[in-house]
DNA sequence: TGAAAAACGGAGGGCGCCTCCGTATCTGTA
DNA sequence: TACAGATACGGAGGCGCCCTCCGTTTTTCA
């Protein structure tokens, strides 16, 4: 008697190990240190050592280059995102868009490896993995850009994946001297461009 | 006596080597079909492989990537600079902005790999030998913008490397289903913000 | 025709990717 | 506290690519 488990299994869900939180932390933090460095084709045997655990762990971990990506900048996109659902009630549409996109490069400015995580986002649908900063980014603009159609202040045949992809685009000559004055000018346009003319 | 030479030597350019001719220009082929396929990270193994040349011999030919590249892109380079000056004369300006960026588009359809090629080239300052493509494609642009500019139909703000960089950026997006359609109307946005408000 | 110059090619050392599995560690139960 | 099963660890190993170096082959020129 008193035996009262029995089958308690298969439904029944572990707490996860002490060890495995642990190292998945490392490795975020041993992440975020060499991809800001070597940038987005940093090696990740070069992580793996740097956190102190081995490259399988690794691969555990994360499976694939993209999932440990969008794991260290899933803060950032989050803040962004948040940035965003904000301005769209609090500011007037145009200059919400211009604020956001200001934030942005502010951003990009600090967190290289961001453009980097968020452009492979942008790329070929493949990387099912990604859908979460991609989708989450799309999403938080689409509020600020149907405001400013819904304001007879901008185009309408402008969706909020093209504005982002558009936004990358224009963010990637970064990595030179003074990228971040030219890359505000260029979206400068872009925005104008964007406003219904007159 | 008859000993006529002795010292020819140094100052007497030889003719290159047959097989030194036809490698190179085998190497320039087999590249072109290996980064239209795979891309700018294409395999140089393979490009030797396809050329049915060890690889020490496309090392020897093109010391770097960079040097390979391009090597294979400069005709297109040199075509599209070439339509540019063309375009400077024969249009009005603005038009001549939209065809020429229209052709662009068109080029990068056929030969993706010049994006990849370009877009090292707008990179950091440290490739020296894409000094020749980048130089010769904002020089012919420089002739469109002064002359549109001039007429008080353009900002004056913005140089022919911003121009050229948006314009990368902007083609990011290629390499998805319906690339053309949101490049060529984002790059459309582009110019209307380009143009001088009413 | 033969010697010197030029070019060839691929082996080899290094590195990164990713998988696989024997071993070590942790957790829940009694 | 002890132990069995579940879970996670780690790194060796196979593969491909990068690039260099040098012994061998081919070509040129006199």
């Amino acid at each position: 008697m008193a035996v009262r488990s029995a089958r308690t299994r298969a439904e029944v869900e572990r707490k996860p190990r002490a060890d495995s939180l642990r190292n998945r932390e490392r490795l975020l933090k041993a992440a975020t240190r060499v991809f800001s460095a070597g940038g987005p084709e940093a090696s990740l045997e070069a992580v793996a050592r740097r956190a102190g655990v081995g490259i399988g762990t690794l691969y555990r971990h994360f499976p694939t280059r993209e999932a440990l990506f969008e794991a260290v900048y899933r803060r950032e996109v989050d803040e962004l995102a948040g940035l965003a659902e904000r301005l769209a009630h609090e500011a007037e549409p145009i200059d919400a868009l211009r604020q956001w996109l200001g934030a942005f490069v502010q951003l990009v400015a600090t967190k290289k490896g961001m453009l980097a995580a968020l452009s492979l986002a942008a790329q070929a649908p493949p990387s099912e993995l990604y859908a979460y900063s991609f989708d989450r980014l799309t999403t938080a603009l689409d509020g600020i850009l149907k405001r400013a159609i819904a304001a007879g202040q901008m185009r309408s045949d402008i969706t909020p994946e093209d504005l982002l992809r558009a936004l990358l685009g224009l963010s990637y000559s970064y990595e030179r001297p003074d990228w971040q004055a030219t890359v505000t000018r260029l979206i400068g346009v872009f925005v104008d461009g964007l406003m219904v003319k007159r």
